[in-house]
DNA sequence: CCAATTATTGAAACAGTTTGCATAAACAAA
DNA sequence: TTTGTTTATGCAAACTGTTTCAATAATTGG
């Protein structure tokens, strides 16, 4: 088991070469310690482009190691964080997701409650637009969240279909969980 | 007991007379019962004009009646968003606020990390290019929510007045529950 | 190399919310 | 009104995502 994380230790693949920098960076910095399970969980989370709850990425790892508890990957996610290797989006859900921050533009989400597609967008003019909102009420601000919940193309698409096939009954919309 | 609730249900103060018909409307729509316990849970939400937690609200109740579970206040916060009467705000910590719907000019948020204060605002500006972009990606909005986080006024000159004081340390962020 | 210090870990605790169920209350029909 | 049917309620227990804590492991100073 220990040789097993010794191995790993050395470093998977030589991809992400800059990331991990970063991140053996911050670690230094912050005095903390390199340990397999970060290397690890570092690994997998680069890996995965997508948008990533704890527990999805906890199962992958798991894959690999399974002496890897979730615990462990609710920190290394917030050191991601703090490294800016991550950041957190919160998709309406009760659950916080992570997504790829070094090297990636920042943008927003608009989410489709039927199917739970994510369509990232930027938009230079909202952003202007919420910075001066902000200086209007003299708030300085650190971050922003824009959602824009709906309905994507393809469920539009299905839906005009459905109500041909069936007879045009109002369709239930699916956990309306609003905001 | 029951003589109490059959009091309370003549429903206490005659305001919120449009919010109250919206209710029972909806309520009779779905195929559900009026109740004593949801007329009260009603009546004390449009009563409190702030940003409430089912927990708050819960607390705010029991003091008028102790025979209501946290469920019940759960279960009908919900049914008000049904109706349109309430509004599901995620601030940022666990917990779901609700909010004064109808009536109420849609608008977004800035919330302060280090006191909490919750500022409204809105702009058309914003919500204009929310719905262009929506349509570039072919996108249905229903709804959305934009959050700005940051420090407000008060806190800025708290402090600009602490780093005077004990001699400009750089302070510790309180909890940055981003995004 | 050993002891003392400090960070890391996973299991257990925790908060907020939801669900299952037996009882109570609302409504409709007689 | 009374009866029968169906829904609502509130408790307790389940569940979810997240944080805490005591034991363990790594690192540092002597």
């Amino acid at each position: 088991m220990v040789k097993e994380m010794v191995a790993v230790m050395g470093s998977k693949t030589e991809e992400f070469k800059e990331e991990k920098e970063i991140f053996l960076e911050h670690i230094q910095k912050s005095g903390l310690r390199r340990t397999a399970q970060r290397d690890l969980i570092l690994e997998v989370f680069l890996r995965t482009e997508d948008h990533l709850s704890s527990e999805d990425l906890y199962w992958l790892v798991q894959k690999e190691d399974p002496n890897v508890g979730q615990t462990t990957v609710y920190r290394t996610l917030k050191l991601l964080t703090e490294a800016g290797l991550a950041r957190e989006v919160r998709l309406g859900d009760g659950r916080t997701y992570y997504e790829h921050h070094f090297d990636h533009e920042h943008h927003d989400h608009m989410i489709c409650t039927e199917c739970g597609e994510v369509i990232e967008f930027f938009s230079a003019e909202i952003e202007e637009l919420q910075d001066q909102m902000a200086e209007k009420f003299n708030f300085k601000p650190t971050h922003h969240s824009l959602r824009i919940l709906g309905i994507c193309g393809e469920c539009q698409k299905l839906e005009r279909e459905q109500s041909v096939a069936s007879g045009a009954q109002p369709r239930v919309r699916v956990k309306t969980t609003l905001n």
